[in-house]
DNA sequence: TGTACATCAGTGAACGCGCGTTCACTGATGTAC
DNA sequence: TGTACATCAGTGAACGCGCGTTCACTGATGTAC
């Protein structure tokens, strides 16, 4: 009665990278999912789980690896929309507060990881921040919105920047994804966190004028 | 062999608390700790746990409680000792950093805490990180630091303030405890985002002067 | 194009183990009179 | 102060279950000639 054997390439092993996004969606959390509770998610046999994975720490690493390519399409997405640079922090932010709704439980499976189990996928998490940062100063120099700025403190502004965008990931944890109003609240209060960043940015090592 | 019997009242409550600390120190994720993991560590046997917590959810709540009477004292550690204004950052974070030091554990807890499977505990950090940021608030009114700055505006800065300190946090978590090195160079950053802060902050609503 | 064979990705049965939880117990401490 | 009793916090045995992992298997796809 079950269809078997191969159907596309990389089916299975992307049906278990959706299912542990799945259950993390639902509220568990990464450290906390078995390899049995993932395979019965997904709708296959536990053996499964070992054509493709050698252990819940290898599945957690390629899914950095995807969440990799989801934060590139977004800045992508950011780069193509924001061109005024006066709208540019609203604009910006409401473009990851989208991305953050539609890819929810991916961006659940970063935040948790920061703090997870696996150095691993703390280390990736993190190197894709740093990335992230960089690529947000190469723009903001390339926009001539940092002139005054050296290359150390740029970077440190953006890497400030990054977590606070990172850290809101943790409210939007707190919220349902359909309460439209308090998201919208944190949406503000996020653009609110980077204007004052930028003020401070403007005025740096010109605190007094 | 073993003595047994009530010792102290609440002994074998705190064993079980620092069992799960010591656990959490050891690089383990919360959520994926078990009760006989956490009595096998504390040298107790398993149905001791029951005697005193509900399962492991209601234990992390217990912890979350205990987290807000380390962060009162040190709030009263800084008040203390943070005489001077211009030394506000570089005391503060000293001495944010030197407590996650000493209770390393506990700040682990919470940095794994605030994405994690409990929503009861997010909760619970949050609401104390919210408390934090508010008697930094008291705070800086009273030292005459924001006297340019809405109730609402300087409520953002302190949370703004309190977010890249916790963040901090997951710095600590990547590097050595023994690294006074790496240590070193994450208490320079912190205070240098706060200095960025508090440099937007005190521009605040007069941008462009 | 056809055939032979290697590889790959699926399957189901089976293993031993550790898990959460229950139970009846025991003895020390606290309380009433 | 002494006695009787309730409560509390510990114990060890036992349960059934789900876990991670292994194994031999099967059939579809890819490759060589």
């Amino acid at each position: 009665m079950s269809e078997r054997k191969r159907r596309k390439p990389g089916e299975t092993r992307d049906k278990l990278m959706s299912a542990v996004l799945t259950l993390v969606g639902k509220g568990r959390h990464f450290a906390s999912l078995g390899i049995r509770e993932v395979t019965r998610q997904a709708g296959v046999v536990p053996t499964s789980f070992y054509r493709h994975f050698r252990n819940m720490d290898d599945l957690g690493l390629q899914l950095v690896d995807e969440l990799g390519l989801v934060l590139r399409r977004m800045m992508r997405e950011a780069r193509e929309n924001v061109l005024q640079a006066d709208k540019l922090i609203e604009e910006s932010v409401g473009i990851f507060v989208s991305h953050a709704q539609a890819n929810r439980s991916f961006f659940l499976f970063m935040a948790q990881g920061l703090a997870g189990e696996s150095r691993a996928i703390q280390d990736g998490i993190r190197s894709e921040m740093r990335y992230f940062a960089s690529e947000l100063a190469n723009d903001l120099r390339r926009l001539k919105m940092a002139d005054h700025l050296s290359d150390g403190d740029l970077d440190m502004t953006c890497d400030l920047v990054v977590r606070s965008v990172a850290f809101s990931l943790t409210d939007l944890i707190g919220v349902s994804a359909e309460d439209e109003y308090q998201v919208e609240q944190i949406r503000k209060r996020t653009c609110r966190f980077l204007q004052l960043i930028f003020v401070g940015a403007a005025h740096w090592n010109n605190p007094q004028p």
